[in-house]
DNA sequence: CAAATACCTTGCGCTATGGCAAGCGTTTAG
DNA sequence: CTAAACGCTTGCCATAGCGCAAGGTATTTG
């Protein structure tokens, strides 16, 4: 499937276009390729533009004040990503937005975004649905982590997004899940 | 003050109101009292209102499979509290809303609030910031919980909350921040 | 292709936190 | 007002997870 198609499908499933609405769409989203590691957002930018990503994946962090880097979403292809703390606000973000693999996505200015929201429903609608996903799997990750042991974060992570161990460094999913490297190898080792 | 002038005020702090919309506003609004652990909805239920609170303070907390409470917010005087998952989606809830202490509210159904939320600017802009701060707060909680001990966690809550420790309970301070009361008392003994 | 770099694993000892039991103080309810 | 219930503290022991160091493997880069 062609870039265009793979965006307009995943915008037709959560609502139907009117007529001439895919031009307009697709006038806005510009196409891009970004390199292993490179970086489309860091620390101190403001945010303002959003990601659909097409093929690859996309990790968001912040670095704590020990230095540490604190993973808080992967995001994979058909999902669209962004800073929404930074974007709603527009004021600088404390996050990194990096490229895990080499990854192909479009890309569109806060500006553009919005005046599509209003202007089309089928984009209001995707952007109604992209604040409440935040917000929902927020809860749910807090939920899911409370308390609970490094196997059983594993075991959550493991289960709604199987096969991630295999793609994503372990050094990141032992970031993202709040736990050593060291004891997320030992956990992989008896599983 | 009395319970409509601190609505108004905490309104008006968002945005001014335009004449007359007072009255519109504390029409749907209805005053109410609920005892010390009185529950506002409980899990399977649909959350189908908004709460701001005057007085006294709820706690949102869901049972986890294992029958262990898991705090995810305590909402006080001036704050406004809903599920906004259940709220949002129209699905039965994951959570009980309880109160901590003796509270004075009020309670306005979705369809009025939504309804406000459309008819009056100043309501739409309080909705907005609603789910901005929803969806800030669980983010800076999940920053703030990675990988801390603790202490540090404790230390966090004291700071953005101080005195929190003299009103609400132990028990659940500790189920908030992801502890056991044992742990949370040893603490306490060497702040 | 080779050297350098980054990543993963594993062993060892240590510390923070959990689990449990007992005791105390305070609140609740008849 | 009293008994029961509940919540908090504290001691003791068990253990999960961390920090560090060393070695092996994979990946990147010139």
């Amino acid at each position: 499937m062609n870039p265009s198609d793979q965006l307009i499908a995943y915008i037709q499933k959560l609502n139907p276009l009117a007529e001439g609405d895919r031009e307009q769409i697709l006038e806005k989203f510009k196409f891009r390729k970004v390199k292993k590691n490179e970086f489309l957002l860091r620390e101190g930018e403001v945010c303002n533009f959003n990601l659909f990503i097409l093929k690859g994946s996309l990790r968001m962090y912040m670095v704590s004040p020990q230095g540490q880097e604190l993973i808080r979403y992967f995001a994979f292809e058909n999902k669209f990503g962004t800073d929404l703390t930074s974007l709603i606000s527009g004021s600088p973000s404390n996050e990194y937005i990096q490229a895990i693999e080499k990854t192909e996505l479009f890309q569109i200015s806060k500006s553009d975004f919005l005046g599509l929201v209003d202007s089309i429903p089928a984009i209001n609608r995707v952007y109604r649905n992209m604040l409440e996903q935040a917000y929902v799997t927020s809860q749910k990750r807090i939920y899911n982590f409370q308390g609970k042991t490094a196997l059983e974060k594993l075991n959550w992570l493991l289960e709604y997004s199987p096969g991630i161990l295999a793609r994503i460094p372990s050094k990141m999913i032992a970031s993202y899940l709040g736990i050593t490297p060291f004891t997320l190898s030992r956990l992989k080792a008896e599983l």
